[in-house]
DNA sequence: CAAACTTGGTAAATCGATTTACATGACAAA
DNA sequence: TTTGTCATGTAAATCGATTTACCAAGTTTG
């Protein structure tokens, strides 16, 4: 049988004193008001009897609920997977809870989702959907609602955001191509409403002018999304145009595994007639074959620190958090090799 | 700037009318109690003025908080996230908010996550790691948490769950084996302790029986988990024994890529050597080389019905749900093929 | 020795909703 | 006319916590 839940009152009767002592002897702010003495049989009664604070009790009275939103636009896509288990992880390590949510890539419903999610009273929402203008973050910040962006950043840098170096790691995909004695490279690049598709094109075109190339602004695809579809598509275009290339820079892993699809479908083989590199090493990309080469972001430390950022906004102690940017890491494996043949 | 939130009083203020009267207007089951032209504006301004139910006091008086815990073993493996996805989308529909946690494969955290979402007054419970005697679904169950199994049920048949048909499943998988003429054909088992591993195995065994072949039981593996490296050991251990095999039935496609691992590292070839096949059709495993050839799941559909049944438990109202066994479909794919050369 | 602080606690208001109990007026039946 | 329903609302209690206001001793101080 449920055993019926134990109340400040039922604590404060047993112990002999008025119930409000006992929120006081419990909330550690106003344990100072209390004697030892009385503090202790009191604590000592209420793990006895286990109480455990009711939330809608305290969140009616505080206006706290303990729980931060987060918002996805495709759980399936398995970049996120990490993410969200590093956040919650952390979450969960001072006491809140992750109320989730999949957008499945509809700003509509997204906008829904977070109406939802105020109206349950969140203290605050990691959104890993943001677009580089994006009307829900702002209307979020307007309404004074702590907000962390996840992987992406919006132009407004007012916002904070947990992201990789897009820069960095596109510096460092093109910096390994071009000692594999890559010359033509393509890049497959994400949508440029997306800080992550327009920082890495950005960040491709820069790492070449720093060792001496010049773009071919032809081997620039832009892809309409982040998905394997996008990059076979994208794969067939470059084919298409007919300008040569023996490497491409994928603006992340499905991108690159969309490559793969088409390379196969055409008869070409990576590495030896293209090679590919990704971005973001998501789970099991190692295992594809070839293994996929990649720049590496740590995800589920991304996770650790979206939270943490969200949660020292919202306790509002420390001094005003920044943006975080991780550093990625080049992560070679076998979809990357030195050319060999002439360019077709 | 926040507008403060909008509450019964305010709308009662405007109305003209009590704030009770307010909210019998708002409560669909006491709604008759109010004439139609008194609701009818009522109902207008609230609408006007943004009313939102605050969960706070309407948790407090009714003790229901309109959310529902997920606990998943391990966020990362890549067939929960359509499952999850699946059940966000229908517990949205229904006003339902789904909190989640990742309890990292660990009995204790899990024991601790389940009480701190009781203590957050969650309406019942949807777990993905349960055992088949497992200690926190029972101690759910006495404390009469309505509580749903996905994927993997417990020996107690008390409890609902939603899984796939696994005998079927296993049997889909030995019979498209034999069809394409393997005769020793090995199973890379899941633990025992695992309803998932335990039925596979056993409709394994069946499967063979049923066709007339004697199982060999050397070639039955039980692997301690079901990850990639567990299928890479076992698959070792497969060889080691030096007994003959044409063809593998894993119990799930991590294992059967763990397989992949450990051939390409004793340079054998799939499906040249040994065929190979999977269980789930977890997302992305049809671009592994070769494409999987797996058992697949609804996932996503096992996750909708994971949240309706739930739902309909905790209301109550309908006749009583009964476990939901999912029929599994054969997915062939590059990795199993017609028996060539002599076995090895 | 009395006034002013401290200390350690109690009492009661409050948050926002639901719900039980009651009040009022209209209308029908006796 | 009186009594009894019925239809519509209002009033107030309640859920479980926090927090402001206050009170009674005991202690210090002028």
């Amino acid at each position: 049988m449920a055993a019926k839940p134990v109340t400040l009152r039922d604590i404060a009767r047993r112990a002999g004193v008025h119930l409000s002592t006992v929120s006081r002897v419990l909330s550690p702010a106003d344990r100072k008001m209390v004697s030892d003495d009385v503090a202790d049989r009191v604590k000592k009664i209420a793990v006895e009897m286990g109480y455990q604070a009711n939330p809608f009790g305290y969140g009616l009275r505080t206006n706290k609920s303990n729980s931060i939103g987060v918002v996805i636009p495709d759980l399936t896509n398995p970049v996120f997977p990490p993410i969200i288990r590093g956040m919650e992880h952390a979450l969960r390590e001072s006491g809140y809870t992750a109320i989730l949510a999949d957008s499945n890539e509809s700003a509509d419903k997204e906008r829904t989702i977070v109406q939802h999610m105020q109206a349950r009273q969140i203290e605050g929402l990691v959104l890993a959907s943001a677009h580089r203008a994006d009307k829900i973050v702002e209307e979020a910040l307007s309404q004074r609602l702590p907000v962390v962006l996840i992987n992406r950043s919006t132009d407004d840098k007012r916002i904070l955001s947990v992201t990789s170096d897009d820069y960095r790691g596109a510096q460092l995909a093109v910096d390994h191509l071009i000692d594999l004695g890559h010359r033509k490279i393509a890049h497959l690049a994400g949508p440029k409403y997306l800080s992550t598709g327009n920082n890495r094109r950005k960040g491709f075109l820069e790492a070449l002018k720093r060792r001496n190339f010049e773009a071919n602004k032809k081997l620039v695809v832009i892809c309409e999304a982040f998905g394997v579809e996008d990059g076979e598509k994208g794969f067939k275009k470059l084919m298409a145009q007919g300008e040569k290339f023996t490497a491409i820079f994928a603006a992340n892993d499905a991108i690159a595994l969309g490559c793969y699809k088409a390379m196969k479908e055409l008869g070409l083989s990576c590495p030896e007639d293209v090679s590919i590199i990704g971005y973001n090493d998501m789970p099991l990309i190692g295992l594809m074959h070839p293994p996929l080469s990649t720049v590496r972001i740590d995800l589920y430390n991304m996770g650790i620190c979206a939270a943490r950022t969200l949660l020292s906004i919202i306790s509002n102690t420390t001094e005003p958090p920044v943006p975080i940017i991780l550093e990625p890491q080049l992560k070679v494996r076998g979809s990357t090799a030195a050319i060999k043949k002439k360019p077709r």
